[in-house]
DNA sequence: TATGAATGAGAATTCATTCAT
DNA sequence: AATGAATGAATTCTCATTCAT
């Protein structure tokens, strides 16, 4: 349906805009240009659109871990690589859908508490895919035992962070290219000044 | 003020159970025993109660980073010993505001646009802490340089992350304690396999 | 609209009941038999629903000078009648809207600052009126000459006062057309006893 | 008490201010510079000081016709003179309360029924002086027979418009002198044309 | 007598949702 | 399918008044 789909455009431009709580659905519809009764043809309520609107980002987000899958990376080198490029591909998405991506995280938590709770659940998705490489690199040798799927929350935590001040034109560092080399740096060896084996 | 510290309490509790959105006056105040205009003398409005409730807890918490500047630490195995003792002290804050903790975490962002900025310098506050001791740790020379201002953001991600996954109970490890261990196991030095070097 | 319509009588009704101040919007919804909604899609507020009365009312008063200036008097006489009837005529609309009348001449200046200026405008508009035929009157020759704004915020300041006086059943005289009469001859001759020229 | 009399000068001031409605029992006495519960100890309401200041002004006004009743006008000359003085001395009362007469014109009728009906009587006991003198002169001979309550009452309209404009700054004369002068000659003669006697 | 914290009955206004056309 | 007028439950905030100290 055509008419869906500007509603969600319109959504997401007035939901950026005022939040989830102060958007209202005057606002959507007028923004859409169609009539208020429209809107409730297609969705059935307020929350609905905005669940739509972050399934539909989380799903796209989630496919561009599919293509590291393809190939599991077989040495160090190529695994930092892949994690470069899939953090890449990641923020491709991210950069595309700016505004949709910091409403999301910022008011998708306080939607409901159901709703809360898919956002941990998402979150949860994004460590679970961390950690089945991370067990891949264990078991592949590359990287150390550790309890996976803590680090893998961890990692999902430094993107988080990182995605909400990129979003916020407030990384400190000059490029994302920067960020991206340096946390992927950070997360393999951390910032312990390597032992001189001596 | 009685009164006042009676109100504050009661919409912590409040707030922690409905929201910030979802929660009324009418809940805090009859939560607090008191009458509806004596919430208007304290607070000015929701937002305000709020606001109050964020500022007690932030400084409670920023004031926990205190003893770990009384004496910096001089070799590595005494700023991980730090390091874990500062984080330990934090969760001690932070167990005994579990639900506030959360929803602070949670529902702070979504309040308004000025609250959102307020919730980002505040994590910039942790990140300079972090940042301070990450550059105290370059200059001892057991720290690798870094660009310390993006790798204290990315602990501060990971402690976000990792509070967020305990106090709802989904941590995935043991205890704390292990958490706390392997975090900083992690952070020293990545998931990287130590070179054998040789 | 018919609503809007509606709305209008209701309001009309409470506010002569009740007054400006004490009149609920409430009150004004169920006399109108609509929605408590239907109020605000169709006036922004209380004192905008006011506001749309006494406009309406001044300019169906206003539009009664039309037709004494279609053919302006041409001696003394012909003033004398013209007077009185624009000012039956203008009577006439006053006792069609007795109780609104009253209304706004008490409630319209305690509404707001913004709306008692408006009633002085108001009342200057009819002053303006009144000074326009008093000014031709005096360069026909038939009306002395004489400060002739102020003799009209004079004349204005009588037929308030009468009206006053009459929409609360007040007037000391046996009828309105009597007071009409004598009010005429006041303003034209005043009380002094002629002069008997001699 | 000088804690009543405070109160009032406070409740003049806010009351000019704000309007009746709009002025806050608190505005009063933190203008006052007394207690909250200080000023239920000396009014029962805040109707019951606009009452107050009220009926002192009406009072302090009507006082300014007791030395016109002590000797009566014996002719027109004196008539007129008498007239102007009065009005004069109650000029000088009123511009000596600027701010609260106009706050009593416009904000007393909207108090409530009651008050607007005080109102009505204050002006009605005006028009009974103005009347008084107004069939004395009749008696005299100076003036003609007129039903003098309906002459009575357009006096006291003329009065009333007149200072409602000399207090809003609007009166359209150079000064009040002038303007007395005027309304006095319009008063007595009209404005019509006398008559050439021939 | 003075105080001012506490009160709570209001009242205005909002906005998601419905439904007749 | 589309519309948008109508709805009214829901909530915030106000402020005159009380009363314990």
């Amino acid at each position: 349906m055509r008419t869906r789909s500007k509603l969600l455009d319109a959504a997401a431009l007035v939901f950026a805009r005022e939040g989830f709580h102060r958007a209202l659905i005057s606002d959507i519809v007028s923004q859409a240009g169609v009539g208020q009764g429209t809107f409730y043809r297609n969705f059935a309520s307020k929350r609905e659109v905005f669940e739509a609107l972050f399934d539909r980002l989380v799903a796209t987000l989630l496919s561009e871990f599919g293509p590291m899958s393809d190939r599991l990376p077989m040495n160090l080198s190529e695994y930092r690589e892949a994690s470069r490029s899939v953090i890449r591909r990641m923020a491709d998405t991210v950069d595309r859908n700016r505004e949709l991506f910091l409403l999301l995280m910022r008011q998708a938590p306080s939607v409901d508490m159901e709703f809360g709770q898919k956002v941990q659940d998402t979150y949860d998705r994004f460590a679970q895919m961390a950690q089945y490489y991370l067990d891949h690199a264990v078991a592949q040798g590359f990287a150390r035992s550790c309890r996976s799927p803590l680090v893998a929350q961890a990692l999902v935590g430094i993107a988080v962070r990182t995605v909400d001040l990129w979003l916020a034109d407030r990384l400190p560092v000059e490029s994302l290219e920067d960020a991206i080399e340096d946390l992927v740096d950070f997360a393999f060896t951390g910032f312990q000044k390597e032992r001189d084996n001596a």
